[in-house]
DNA sequence: TATTGACCTATTGTCGGACAATAAGTCAAT
DNA sequence: ATTGACTTATTGTCCGACAATAGGTCAATA
């Protein structure tokens, strides 16, 4: 039997990574501000003490989570990470665990109503335009499929970002992303439900416009019970994964 | 003025996220499955007919998003994305945002009494062992204000994890990395309110093994009623953005 | 004046080769 | 069954090179 010492597992970390947190350390801290390029890589190289290949690995590893983004193509500068960039690593993770509709509707009822209760109170005129807008566009685009698809997450959208809450906005972010498209894909093509869409999103609207928070709370729970019910009338299995579509 | 002919804005992609998206596309496919061993990079550099210098930087863009770790410290091995992993991304984002304690606390209100409702229906007793001697724990480090954090913390985890809902664990990821760690330590170091936790605590867990969602659901919102309370009273501001603390 | 063109420069993307460090495997010795 | 010595495969890091191109400057042109 060993001798009940222990050591601690060292932590032996490749450069890439030590550079890579030190860059993301200096973003984060402020030392280097949003919008500001990034030095070039040669520079970097230099004051590291490291070589070029080393450096850019380092940025690809920052590049994925949308701190670094490139302005022109070029050169990198540091960026606020978008929620679609860090919706797609989110997605993919959700797509590895083979997350179910159940799963995704069960925290979009969680999120969701959340987020029409409070956009009552957050959204500008400019929000409530836009979701205006929005409803006149799903009623022309009524009987396309794909138009309505793109419109109905759009109304979610608008909604998400009318609470100006970036931490809800990050936390929904897989449901523009893998819910939705798939989930209201199907059912919209098997059930055409536009009316009952548009119905239930014109009176969220009307809730937020009246400052009513518990009315909007409550038809968007409506609005995703009736969601719930068009993917177990079709012919998706509600405990499925949600399949692979690039 | 120009015609109003538009064309598209032609898309080229350096190599290495074009070699990043076709493993990325492997991987999600299941042609790869988890688990396995990625090939080396020598191989990979051939198969794709580019330098492992790119293979490489490709390889990065995927490591940071979870997709990719590695076995034994060496060969690289598809994994599955665990939360810490893909939270870490997800808080970076949120700290760049400036995200509020407020904000971040309407999106635990959204989520954690759901947490609590459904893991009423899916905790397996390993769960609520696991949560019971949580509870233990708790009683035990009352007064150590860095264990009693780490307790309040696992609990809310745990907590959790026994709804067996991926999406869930992964959207609450960001109170689990920042909110928690820095509002609760806070307010424990100001109020020390550890008797008001574990109070709370004991109601959950009591409504869980007795399978009554409604009062799990409603424990779980008291208490984080009581902990809003607590940042209000603590010199914490609760509108201010959280501070970044690596 | 505003667009075009020619030119130069800085920076990134990609290549190829090189070598050290180190996991992992093999086989013999204890 | 553990240790030790040896070999091999693979990653981490370095160096140097070059093509492609975005950006800037400045003159020529309509």
């Amino acid at each position: 039997m060993p001798k009940n010492i222990n050591f601690d597992k060292i932590a032996h970390q490749p450069a890439y990574r030590v550079v890579s947190e030190k860059i993301r350390n200096a973003i984060l801290s402020g030392e280097i501000k949003t919008g500001e390029l990034l030095p070039t890589e040669t520079d970097l190289a230099e004051q590291f003490g490291v070589t070029r290949s080393t450096i850019r690995e380092a940025i690809r590893l920052l590049e994925h989570g949308g701190i670094l983004g490139r302005a022109d193509r070029k050169r990198l500068v540091v960026t606020k990470p978008q929620t679609d960039a860090i919706g797609r690593s989110v997605s993919s993770a959700l797509l590895m665990h083979q997350v179910t509709y159940e799963e995704l509707w069960q925290v979009a009822m969680g999120l969701e109503p959340l987020a029409s209760k409070l956009a009552c109170t957050t959204a500008t005129k400019q929000d409530k335009q836009l979701l205006a807008a929005n409803l006149v566009l799903t009623r022309e685009v009524m009987n396309d499929h794909d138009a309505l698809l793109a419109a109905e997450i759009e109304f979610h959208d608008l909604l998400a970002k009318a609470t100006h809450n970036s931490a809800l906005l990050l936390a929904r972010a897989p449901l523009n992303e893998l819910f939705y498209p798939v989930a209201w894909g199907e059912i919209i093509r098997a059930l055409s439900p536009g009316e009952r869409i548009l119905v239930a999103h014109e009176h969220i609207y009307a809730a937020i416009c009246d400052n009513n928070p518990d009315k909007a709370e409550e038809w968007m729970k409506k609005h995703m019970v009736d969601f719930r019910r068009g993917i177990e009338m079709g012919n998706l299995g509600f405990d499925q994964p949600v399949p692979v579509t690039p």
